[in-house]
DNA sequence: ACATAATAGTTCAAACATGAACATTAAACA
DNA sequence: TGTTTAATGTTCATGTTTGAACTATTATGT
């Protein structure tokens, strides 16, 4: 059996993938660096931005939209709470859970942060046609849904 | 001013690399899960597919490859060298560096690991035809590129 | 040759992520 | 109702990642 026929690196997938995985990489160190001035890590930047778009979201739910364990949004909301980015207020009907919204001043910070990232993605980005652009994302919502259910 | 009218979400850019994140982030937790009986992380793969497609870099070459700190690498490779996968030899013409090869132990894990690396892949991208994926792979090599010179 | 710079790797403390065990509250169901 | 099961969030111990300071070695410039 001759091992070098099956060889990964052989199968334009893999190969393709392995770019994919590449291109994500760069691009969150990248990131993390163009939003050290605003105190943020992308992690905490994902944070404002799942609260922007669900406000009132359970920590639970965030941790699952994040694809990260609870203890992880128990150990990252204090200090954004500690810095008035946003709220943490006890549901009246559950009393198991907590609703988070974001302030004014998280809001505020977000924006500048959407600011950066927007422009490194835009960078990133401008090599492709709004086609080719348009047909990435399709597939990879596709491959999030597949790989979900795995 | 209207901040609504330039909200990233509305911007395709933006939507479709979010998808690539997402896509990304979900086949690492996967990977993580399926590699866990070969009691191997994604990053200690990393290191060995480098190894064997480079076979006498030095610690400093993997780090730059992994896109991660010089000092990850210390602590990454006694792990891997203790488990006979590995070999650390000083380089002779330069005091300073030490040359990285993978045993015929860690030649057989990483065979192993590639086939669960590679099951995934496969999966994850049979929704796209030959085409589509070449495309995707074209456009992820351009987009570390840019970013790399950012 | 000598002093100065740069490079490879290590160490260490701090930041971060993870998963299991736990307390509290809610839901299911007998 | 009362008991069991499940869900939410926290705590804690463990392991990982990071960046700055450090040692040792090589390169550069005078």
């Amino acid at each position: 059996m001759n091992i070098k026929q099956e060889l990964p690196w052989d199968n334009p997938r893999f190969r393709n993938w392995v770019a994919v995985a590449r291109a994500c990489h760069v691009l969150e160190r990248t990131l993390a660096v163009k939003l050290a001035p605003l105190d943020l890590k992308p992690a905490q930047l994902d944070v404002l931005m799942n609260l922007y778009r669900h406000p009132g979201m359970s920590q639970h739910d965030l941790a699952r939209r994040l694809l990260v364990g609870r203890s992880n949004i128990t150990m990252l909301l204090p200090q954004l709470e500690a810095r008035g980015l946003l709220r943490r207020e006890g549901d009246q009907k559950d009393k198991r859970v907590l609703r988070l919204t974001l302030t004014e001043a998280g809001t505020e910070l977000l924006m500048q942060a959407l600011k950066v990232h927007m422009a490194l993605i835009e960078k990133a980005m401008s090599q492709s046609t709004p086609e080719q652009c348009d047909m990435i994302g399709e597939q990879m919502r596709k491959i999030a849904d597949v790989l979900r259910e795995a």
